[in-house]
DNA sequence: ATATATGATAGCATTTTTGCTATCATAAGT
DNA sequence: ACTTATGATAGCAAAAATGCTATCATATAT
């Protein structure tokens, strides 16, 4: 169980370069997690998604686990097919 | 010199698939583009950045002059100082 | 002329992604 | 019960990115 005492020192302990760090984590995670339900959404299981990309299941697997980090073009690749594209903000 | 026959068949011989990739190509570029453009804009050296970064300046040097496909997470890293993100958009 | 800053590049080791193939557990439908 | 579809996972080889260090050519400033 955390203590609010050890919770507390957790917070502090975050530094501005870890809160980049966890920023670029969120951001991956929602491009990732909003892959995975458009994907949902039409009705498009890994194998066909694998198939309309030209790469095999497992690659959008890991993908889709976070047990790898892909490539621009990769995530590129696979959003394609399902509508998606990325675009530049400034915050 | 290309003639008007050759053009006309390198047109042609643009199928769908070509023309997603080449989309994503160009979607990379202009991506990358953006951020030289604004690191150049900031005044900030691809050594100052990568320091920022925490990454060598050779690797930025690679992936700014499309030497090599960084991963999505460098990317953000990269952009994070220059005060950009990504973001989706659907077509 | 000299010094400094910059981007490109090179070589090498390490890490990581990707492709390929196959298998497994589970769920759903027949 | 049996088949089918799905996502997760494993093992391995190949490809690629990254880190690290150093160097080079060029431009700019003093």
């Amino acid at each position: 169980m955390t203590t609010w005492k050890e919770y507390k020192n957790n917070i502090k302990s975050i530094n501005p370069q870890e809160k980049k760090e966890i920023e670029d984590i969120e951001k991956l995670a929602s491009i990732i997690g909003e892959i995975i339900k458009q994907r949902h959404n039409k009705g498009i299981s890994q194998r066909e998604l694998a198939k309309i990309c030209g790469m095999p299941q497992s690659s959008i697997a890991r993908i889709e686990s976070f047990e790898t980090t892909p490539k621009i073009d990769t995530l590129l690749k696979l959003m394609q097919p399902l509508g998606m594209t990325l675009n530049i903000s400034y915050v």
